[in-house]
DNA sequence: GTCTATATGGTGATAGAC
DNA sequence: GTCTATCACCATATAGAC
């Protein structure tokens, strides 16, 4: 089965999600009707209902498509590179240029993904999968790396860094300065500090405040 | 003019205010409707428009009413303690006792005031006023406590507390255990965390990656 | 399985009464 | 200034056509 022998269905799903994401794009997505979606992609609203059960089931769908974006966009960064600093650096970069065309109404995509009774809530057990494979992204990330680090931090670094981009991405949604620049300075200065105080955990005194970190967190997940 | 001898369109405005917030309460902000607080406050839902341009708008008008609650509840903590440990946990846990007859939907203000173009936006000019607010709340508790700082990080911690609080709230709004125990634990246990990590800026190696911090943040502030 | 027509109940806007 | 009646438009549910 080739992808231009998809069924009549999938032609669809696929004309129904490409027709909504231009149209979030150009006016934004509380803008964007379902109503508007159906007409633009020449079917009914039901029928749009039927293959994505909400508004909401759309943004997910972008959201998925921007993950895999990313993922792909970062492997020449992760094959061959070793430093850490630029690794991250360059994932986190790759990830503001893959989403850039989404900027304006990433507002909106983040308002739905804030509530923690939305699917689309990045803690949710329905975005686990999409978690786990960003996670998977810090993960190699790390272990291509030259950072070495005691065992217990390692382990849980990969879920750090995936926090550390949740935050990048809280500071870009409300970034409104020109070219992004003021994100695009919080990950180039972010980011040596970050390796700064990797390397620190050396230091005895500053090691014993590591654990307790590592115990906190194990303490608190779920 | 006394609090009962308010105008007639002041005690409308507080009646669809309290209306909405049993409402709230009851049953959840997604499913109170403006319909049913008008209906339940006895006026129409043009006039709870009329004092409220949005439902969202009576959202705003409950932080500024937590936030007041927050602020006098603390107090007695912040007049009679000088353990900056005791303090920060006190206020934090202050914030978790007000803040709990709203958890369950609360979920829903976070999702309004995750979206940077809303006016709840924690980081919007609209609620600048409440922000600087409770960030006051933490330069008092820094000043009329027992640490002792760089004049630099001094000036920069209280609104590292306030983005520490924001965690804190990110994680509340999503936690579901029994009593809130996982929030209290984080709460519990990265006071004394923080409190390691302030006085570790002593150490010579350590206070670089501090200067860099600080020399972060103010690089990316607006 | 795919899709349409139609219905329900919601938000927010406004003309104009008091 | 305060408020009501009413309206336009929307997300979503569903019965049933193809």
């Amino acid at each position: 089965m080739t992808d231009s022998a998809t069924t009549k269905g999938e032609q669809t799903r696929e004309l129904i999600l490409s027709t909504a994401l231009r149209l979030f794009r150009e006016q934004g997505y509380a803008k964007t009707t379902m109503r508007a979606i159906a007409t633009e992609a020449g079917v009914s609203v039901g029928n749009a209902y039927y293959y994505y059960s909400s508004k909401d089931h759309l943004m997910q769908a972008y959201y998925d498509h921007l993950q895999e974006q990313h993922r792909d966009a970062v492997e020449t960064i992760l094959a061959g590179e070793k430093s850490f600093v630029v690794r991250l650096t360059g994932v986190l970069h790759t990830w503001l240029d893959v989403s850039a065309p989404y900027h304006e109404f990433a507002g909106t995509f983040f308002k739905t993904a804030a509530d923690p009774k939305s699917p689309l809530s990045p803690f949710s057990t329905e975005s686990q999968p999409a978690r786990e494979a960003s996670v998977e992204i810090f993960r190699r990330l790390v272990e291509g790396s030259d950072l070495k680090l005691a065992p217990e931090l390692a382990k849980e670094l990969p879920e750090l860094l995936w926090l550390l981009q949740m935050g990048v991405v809280l500071f870009w949604v409300h970034d409104d300065s020109d070219e992004l620049q003021r994100t695009k300075t919080l990950i180039d200065r972010s980011v040596p500090l970050v390796d700064r105080l990797l390397r620190l955990t050396r230091i005895p005194g500053v090691r014993g405040v590591v654990n307790d970190v590592v115990g906190l967190i194990r303490a608190i997940k779920p």
